[in-house]
DNA sequence: TGTACATCAGTGAACGCGCGTTCACTGATGTAC
DNA sequence: TGTACATCAGTGAACGCGCGTTCACTGATGTAC
């Protein structure tokens, strides 16, 4: 299939718009975002997004759908490389969780923008099925670090589950809003030490 | 001192400001918070709130100042109730985190707009002294419970402290965004047990 | 005690901004026969 | 293979909105003498 680029019809403008919105998102933040402003970099109408995501919630959604998944695959590449390490068996559970730690907050601070958006629920679409999915999928990944690899998702979550997304969470928060700046003595490394062994 | 009400001059216009501000902030959020509004509801002209805020910004460093003060006096006012309560001298401490950690998490959920509020620093003046003073005193009464009530300010933060935090805060904001909306088995009870004995 | 005057506190109309959304439209595409 | 026509994709001007901020102003207050 080849695609030619006319005048009129752009080709994949879902894509483009998705794309632009990424780039927009991240230069200026989620309060930073216009649904203007992303037509115009791509240099279409401002009206053309409707077509495609009918308003700001609908792109914004999009993306974010796009940063769970991506949020997902960078903790699913940390757990399997922790998986493959060696070292005593019964430290592979903990090894695991504090590879996972790492890529949370590592993501966070790679993609700010992104960690913003995934969790200011008042822009978003939550009853979006892909949205849904996305980030189900990416929660798993932790639990089954925790609970197991065979954890069957209808039981109850374990309260190590939520303590330490918890803590992850909190602390890449913390960190991107400020809270450390002049307390550099704060590292992630010395709270991964506390996570369940 | 009788304040007299007269057609012109408000009496008190800078903490009526900052309450109507508070109302306006728990209504509507950050994102739906304006200068016009506040002014407009305690019948004021749309510029007069720049006579001592400034800007938005200022009005709203006002406020967050004041959300750090009732954070701190609530966790005092936990940690003070735990340092009371009898059993065995070697559980106090972990009973004084408990008492706070539900402290945070219970102003968080009765006042998520102030919560918000606290921790994006884009729409506050993170040099304000006041603010600076009553996010730090906050701190510090955390602190006092893990390393004691002596504590050296100038001394390193422990990594129980970082860690309870962000623990506390992690969950407290994914509270609020919704990310537990489907999972009812989920209570802040179950990850307390999980901070430093 | 009276008075002149500086200062303080608030007015209100106006400006310019960027936004989301609507609307009637038109150019390109693809499909049925 | 050609053609008619429905559908799809995007246009661009316009509307109304609420916002922050500016500006010349005026009414009230308080102080010095």
């Amino acid at each position: 299939m080849t695609i030619q680029k006319t005048a009129y019809h752009h080709g994949d403008l879902r894509q483009a718009l998705i794309e632009a919105g990424q780039d927009l998102l991240q230069e200026r933040g989620v309060d930073g975002f216009s649904l203007r402003e992303v037509a115009r970099r791509i240099g279409v109408s401002p009206s053309a997004p409707a077509h495609h995501f009918g308003d700001t919630r609908g792109l914004l959604t999009a993306i974010a759908t796009r940063a769970f998944k991506e949020l997902g695959q960078r903790l699913e590449s940390a757990d399997a490389a922790a998986l493959l390490s060696d070292g005593p068996i019964e430290k592979r559970k903990h090894n695991r969780l504090k590879a996972q730690g790492r890529a949370y907050v590592d993501f966070a601070m790679a993609r700010p923008s992104y960690f913003d958006l995934m969790w200011r629920c008042g822009v978003l679409d939550k009853n979006d099925p892909e949205l849904q999915m996305a980030g189900e999928a990416s929660f798993l990944v932790l639990r089954r670090a925790i609970e197991g690899d065979l954890v069957d998702v209808n039981e109850p979550i374990s309260p190590e589950v939520i303590g330490a997304w918890s803590m992850v969470h909190g602390f890449a928060r913390l960190s991107l809003d400020g809270a450390f700046a002049h307390k550099p003595e704060i590292s992630l490394a010395m709270i991964l030490e506390t996570l369940p062994h």
